[in-house]
DNA sequence: ATGGCGGTATGTTACCGA
């Protein structure tokens, strides 16, 4: 089973380059962020056309998430929760459904602006909210695969220049301690399991040719629970589309589970 | 210190993202 996640910066701009992706790469699941569309916008027809069926919660302009499932390989979806129910949010950052017994979670985590802002209390507030729910999900669903746009680089070495983002946003103490409390759930970073080296990255910044300098942060994460962190055999970034015309500032994040 | 780039709507500029 593979299983993938991308931060798509607009759906309706970047569904040529999903529905390529997914010619290249038929996963099983593809979980995508940032969909900035609202649901009856959502490219449903194309993706069934290409294999894929879905549930997404979409939002005007900003925000929304999905689950694409490959109909030929995966059982419908059932249990679909949308947003947390730890914490009430207009905002649509996170989708989950059942898969047989495997338990997917996709996310769009607030991206927090500062520390200290309005916005980062936000963030931090989204995130005790999704601790709490996450813990209920795992006594319920022993196999669980939650992914996303997590807007946290866990450590220095997810982060081109660590002295320049020391304490700012995405790299802040704070926010790393609510990365490791997930661990603790306990819930696993697939890329770290397999991967312990510096420089890759998930985002790059659009500006100063940041992905040809490769300054960029590894902030879309895979977690998986115990029952199937030890099925877990590969894990990589797939940079090949953010070097096509007009990408997304995000590049996908694929597991493999056996 | 600021803006750089890109997407979107409030639309020829502002807001947000990271």
């Amino acid at each position: 089973m593979q299983i993938a996640t991308w931060n798509v910066n607009s759906l309706n701009v970047r569904l040529p380059h999903v529905l390529g992706w997914l010619a290249e790469n038929p996963v099983d699941f593809l979980c995508l962020q940032e969909l900035k569309m609202v649901d009856e916008k959502f490219p449903l027809a194309a993706l069934q056309e290409a294999g894929y069926d879905a549930v997404f919660a979409g939002q005007k302009t900003y925000n929304g998430v999905a689950i694409l499932r490959r109909i030929a390989r995966t059982p419908a979806a059932v249990a679909t929760q949308i947003n947390l129910p730890t914490f009430a949010d207009e905002q649509k950052r996170v989708i989950a459904a059942t898969y047989g017994d495997v338990r997917v979670i996709c996310a769009y985590f607030p991206n927090g602006q500062a520390v200290g802002s309005e916005k980062f209390a936000y963030k931090m507030a989204w995130l005790a909210g999704l601790q709490t729910w996450l813990q209920a999900e795992l006594t319920q669903y022993p196999k669980m695969v939650f992914v996303g746009d997590f807007n946290i680089a866990p450590d220095d070495r997810d982060v081109y220049d660590p002295v320049e983002w020391a304490g700012q946003i995405h790299c802040s103490e704070e926010e790393r301690t609510a990365f490791k409390n997930l661990l603790a759930l306990p819930l696993h970073d697939a890329f770290r399991h397999l991967e312990a080296g510096d420089k890759h990255y998930s985002w790059w910044d659009y500006r100063q040719m940041a992905f040809r300098r490769n300054r960029g942060l590894r902030i879309d994460h895979i977690l998986v629970s115990d029952a199937l962190l030890p099925h877990v055999s590969r894990c990589w970034i797939d940079k090949t589309p953010r070097k096509l015309e007009q990408p997304s500032d995000h590049t996908p994040v694929i597991v493999e589970i056996n």
